[in-house]
RNA sequence: GCACAGGUGGGUGAGUGGUUAAAGCCGGCAGACUGUAAAUCUGCUCCUCCUAGCGAGGUACGAAGGUUCGAAUCCUUCCCUGUGCA
């Protein structure tokens, strides 16, 4: 087994556990901050480790073109290159078929694609997609999928959908022949040490186990905004069988509140005892009201997209610091927040860094935004501990441990 | 003092007789952003009025006059700036 998923807790259909992966111990629910590039844009490792940062997401698609997948093998992979020892999950390139919609031709076999940053023609397959991934070496690969767009018609869900299906069945034929490929080593006796949550280390004990550290291959489910195509994408995607599932297609441009059905109605069909990761969600508001829905992973660029452009997310909602009201004030940007930038910086200053185009603004933008979201976490998985608490007497969320 | 070159909206800078309230860029003010082609993109940015619109007036291209159906654009005088020569 590649990676561990351990249920601690449930509240609701909510989930406490612990995702083990090769190099690291996640507690879920668990946001998953974006980088892309083999950086979160603006923000250092070491910060993001202060942040309780305990898994990222890298992009095959982008390391791909650039540096290029064997420059990043030859360094120890994407953990050595971008000197990052915690977890990674990279995305397989799936996404961007998508979104470079006016540069890509699919076809059975693949897509063929122009490089955004070039031009150059390129072919990506889920054989090509995995073999990348490996020598990435992330803790946890993505299948190769089709995101399907919006809106799309019942015919083409289906048929998208379909090919979904038969790339994650090549994906996985391709990801087991060669997933010991990796760039790191394999089989380790790997200690973790788990804090509880709020860095209160008092509880928690380190714990050794000998784990095979492989890398793992998640599956995605389609099927757009049809509950019975996501029931039988579910379904089908869970018979080829994967350590984790997760929820693609969705932010696509859907109305938010059909996001929501549409999830729901795809989480009842995911096993509940493996990890399951909404891809490419949300707003504070939306990861917390999912990771209570039993979503256990999330990833968005919005708390970095966002704060690179000014926009923060806070304990009295969207803050815009480029707005003139802000000019001469004192206070902190969140009063609720405990944050490095919110303990020491004025919302006068962090507007006026934005307007003069200072980069440390697109910093401490980052570092707010990014810290917002994982104390959102954070209280998602106490209310959950709590929740658990006062229901657990009576049994009605017990779950029983892997 | 003389000779050139210039003076355009918050800044810069196009425009050199007719959809020009005046391009573009910057600045200013808002908005968007959800598996990152994003330090990006979009809108507004002279004043007043309203039925809020490819709406109606007003004012505007150093100043004042003039030519013309019509001038930021042509002419005259004046003021100012830069460079060169005395």
């Amino acid at each position: 087994m590649a990676i561990q998923f351990e249920i601690e807790v449930t509240c609701g259909g909510g989930r406490l556990g612990k995702l083990i992966t090769p190099h690291a111990v996640v507690e879920t629910p668990v946001f998953m901050p974006v980088g892309t590039l083999g950086s979160v844009k603006g923000v250092p490792q070491d910060l993001l480790e202060e942040l309780g940062v305990q898994i990222l997401l890298g992009n095959t698609y982008h390391l791909y073109l650039r540096p290029g997948v064997e420059t990043v093998r030859g360094l120890g992979g994407l953990h050595g290159f971008m000197a990052w020892d915690r977890a990674i999950l990279t995305d397989s390139g799936g996404f961007q078929v998508f979104s470079l919609n006016e540069l890509r031709k699919v076809t059975e076999e693949g897509v063929t694609f122009r490089s955004h940053l070039d031009g150059s023609s390129h072919f990506f397959s889920p054989e090509s997609s995995m073999e990348a991934q490996i020598g990435l070496g992330a803790d946890i690969t993505m299948a190769f999928d089709e995101c399907t767009e919006f809106p799309a018609d019942p015919e083409r869900t289906r048929t998208s959908m379909e090919m979904t299906l038969r790339w994650a069945e090549r994906s996985k034929r391709y990801f087991e022949e060669h997933k010991n490929e990796v760039p790191w080593k394999t089989v380790s006796s790997f200690e973790f040490q788990v804090s509880s949550d709020g860095g209160d280390a008092r509880n928690s004990k380190p714990e050794t186990r000998k784990l095979d550290r492989t890398q793992s291959l998640f599956g995605i489910v389609q099927g757009g905004m049809d509950f019975e195509l996501r029931r039988e994408s579910a379904l089908r995607t869970v018979e080829i069988g994967f350590p984790g599932y997760a929820i693609g297609g969705l932010s696509v441009g859907e109305p938010r509140e059909v996001t929501r059905e549409v999830v729901e109605a795809t989480l009842e069909h995911l096993p509940a005892d493996k990890p399951r990761y909404l891809m490419g969600v949300g707003t504070p508001e939306e990861i917390a009201t999912y990771a209570g829905l039993g979503v256990d992973m999330m990833d968005c660029v919005l708390p970095t997209r966002a704060a690179r452009h000014g926009l923060l997310f806070t304990s009295e909602g969207k803050v815009s610091i480029k707005q003139a009201r802000y000019a001469a004030d004192a206070g902190p940007l969140d009063p609720a927040c405990g944050c490095r930038v919110c303990r020491r910086y004025s919302r006068a200053y962090l507007r006026h860094l934005f307007a003069a185009n200072e980069v440390l603004a697109q910093v401490l933008n980052t570092v707010h935004n990014l810290s917002f979201y994982l104390d959102t976490m954070r209280r998602v998985r106490h209310s959950i501990r709590l929740g658990e608490g006062t229901r657990s007497p009576s049994g009605v969320s017990s779950q029983p441990k892997p």
